[in-house]
DNA sequence: GCCGTTTTCGGCCCGACTGTTTTCAGTCG
């Protein structure tokens, strides 16, 4: 049995094996478009397996919904195996490399009989590779580039990493006299967790000194391209950056454009080709007699034109965005402003760097009512988690300082307590029942089985002490991969029991992750947007978080900490 | 492989850049 993410994995090598077959391209997009319904939808899969309904989804016919079915089952494909069977597996790994395409690498195996990166590299260096059709020197020095950066290159960077380059950069691209406007589109402008490569759009009518001024940018490690339209850049770290300077008149279709995702795209031309437009990031042409093409002259004229309402680009990953902007169910997505406090934020009493009122005050100085407390409970010694004693001593210190009028801020007695292997808590019912508010969270055996673990957690859940449960994976992007558990178990027995699911806005958790809060909502969970601060600046970590929920199409409405105090008091006193 | 006010075949989103060519294929987004 297979999960989704794992089903969509094969369809998506199936689409490659099936390129490096030389296959029908058409068919080929199938299996990926398939890849990416299940990747972006929120609902149960055996549901629609059983009911049907995964054959109503646009993009599933009968052969994918046939073969996604046998993957759920039985974890194994036969015509995936068949396809394996054909084709060496070192040569999907090089299909990674940049600028090594199905035809190319294709060419190599058949022709050199390359098979994995090693026999590639020997080819390469023997000057094989330049002698074949098609094929150069510069083709093989950039291909044995590609073999010695292959894991720089193909990384993602995490959002934060990625728009600290950026930000930078788009205040020297607006900084020049001939810019007249300038965006970061891509990934970045989506909120995806982690980042590919930059890309820039430039308003300009003379893009040549702003392409100049791009490739000589400190930190520049490599020109990849530099066109008169189009320049790429490649820094120390890997990050690729991407240039484009269009006219002002096509400003807003280029940023469209390339802001994505490419589904959203996808499914953007279709709608304008069914109004007589051909759409691309030059603009709308007309395909129809009588049909005038419009322009634009913002981005909300280019969702315009299609009778649309303009979509937030979080929401732009094709997922049902254009069906909800139809039909006018766009939810209006939290904002950082809507927030009035935060909870699970740790002090000098464990791992913090900052004292309750160094907190406090950084707190109010960002305008909020409430501040939360939950240092560690007392199994996490290795972050210097509370006994019993010191937990009552921080609820004395903290009753002190919110009688002592010292600040505004009004602060909230916690626990970040440790779910123990059976799914009982740290602390004993009666400490938990006199805190204001209580996180639960997992913090050592994350090798449990999915079972286990996640019946470790829904436990934790049950308990009428817990509030809400703390990064529900574990996962730290790009570093340590969740735990296994069943979230949308989890988030069944959330619904059930009126626990909230934190979203741990650290920029290297955000989580849950933003593809399961549609679901969490439309099923009734709450979400505390929890910056999960160990110093006062992580207060602002906030930020991350909130960006992630509104990639999960959540309204200040899902999100507990954008009530007013006496309304977040009465919640956690129910 | 999917889809259909062109319903069971014949289309399927669009353009820039590079490197290899000498008019274009392959790759990428």
């Amino acid at each position: 049995m297979l999960e989704k993410n794992d089903i969509a994995a094969v369809l998506d090598e199936i689409a490659t094996l099936m390129e490096l077959m030389g296959e029908n391209p058409f068919k080929i997009r199938a299996y990926s478009t398939g890849a990416r319904i299940l990747e972006t939808m929120t609902e149960d899969l055996d549901e629609l397996i059983k009911t049907g309904g995964l054959a109503e989804i646009p993009g599933m016919g009968e052969a994918l919904v046939d073969k996604i079915t046998t993957l759920r089952r039985d974890g194994i494909l036969p015509f995936h195996q068949k396809l394996r069977a054909g084709i060496p597996a070192g040569l999907l790994e090089i299909m990674q490399i940049q600028g090594l395409g199905p035809k190319k690498v294709r060419a190599l195996w058949t022709l050199l009989g390359v098979e994995d990166l090693l026999k590639l590299k020997e080819v390469c260096e023997a000057g094989k590779v330049a002698e074949l059709k098609g094929f150069g020197e510069k083709t093989q020095t950039k291909i044995l580039e590609g073999i010695k950066n292959r894991v720089a290159y193909s990384l993602r960077h995490r959002w934060y990493e990625a728009a600290e380059v950026a930000i930078p950069i788009l205040a020297g691209l607006r900084a020049l006299p001939q810019v007249k406007h300038a965006e970061a589109a891509g990934s970045l402008r989506r909120a995806r967790e982690t980042v590919g490569d930059l890309d820039f759009i430039v308003a300009a009518a003379d893009p040549k000194p702003i392409m100049d001024w791009f490739v000589a940018y400190p930190g520049v490690k490599e020109v990849t391209a530099h066109g008169e339209t189009k320049s790429s850049v490649r820094f120390k770290s890997g990050l690729q950056a991407d240039l484009r300077v269009v006219p002002e008149e096509q400003f807003f279709f280029a940023l469209h454009h390339f802001t994505g995702s490419k589904d959203h795209n996808v499914a953007m031309r279709h709608r304008a080709l069914s109004r007589g437009l051909s759409m691309s990031e030059w603009g709308f042409k007309a395909t129809a007699e009588g049909v005038q093409a419009p322009g634009a002259t913002s981005e909300a004229e280019v969702f315009q034109a299609l009778g649309l309402p303009w979509i937030p680009p979080e929401l732009r990953e094709g997922a049902g965005e254009i069906d909800a902007a139809e039909a006018k169910l766009l939810p209006r997505l939290v904002e950082l402003k809507d927030l009035r406090g935060a909870f699970h934020n740790h002090t000098t009493a464990s791992d913090g760097a900052h004292t309750l009122e160094q907190m406090a005050k950084e707190a109010e100085r960002m305008g909020w009512e409430y501040l939360g407390i939950s240092d560690h409970s007392k199994s996490s010694f290795q972050a210097n988690g509370l006994d019993e004693g010191r937990l009552l001593a921080q609820m004395d210190q903290i009753a002190q300082l919110n009688t002592s009028g010292k600040f505004k801020v009004r602060l909230l007695t916690g626990s970040e307590v440790d779910i123990m292997r059976d799914g009982s808590l740290d602390y004993a019912d009666d400490l938990l029942g006199r805190l204001d508010f209580v996180v639960a969270s997992v913090h050592n055996l994350f090798t449990l089985d999915r079972e286990a673990q996640t019946a470790r957690i829904i436990r934790a859940i049950e308990s009428e002490h817990v509030d809400m449960i703390g990064h529900v994976t574990g996962r730290l992007i790009n570093k340590r991969e969740p735990y296994d558990v069943d979230v949308g178990k989890i988030i069944d027995a959330a619904a059930a029991n009126d626990t909230i699911i934190e979203l741990n806005a650290n920029p290297w958790r955000l989580d849950m992750d933003w593809r399961w809060w549609r679901r969490a909502a439309e099923k009734g969970v709450l979400c505390s947007i929890n910056p999960d601060a160990h110093d006062f600046a992580n207060l602002s970590f906030v930020e991350h978080g909130v960006r992630i929920a509104r990639k999960g199409w959540l309204t200040s409405a899902h999100v507990l900490n954008t009530r007013s105090l006496p309304e977040v008091l009465k919640w956690l006193g129910r």
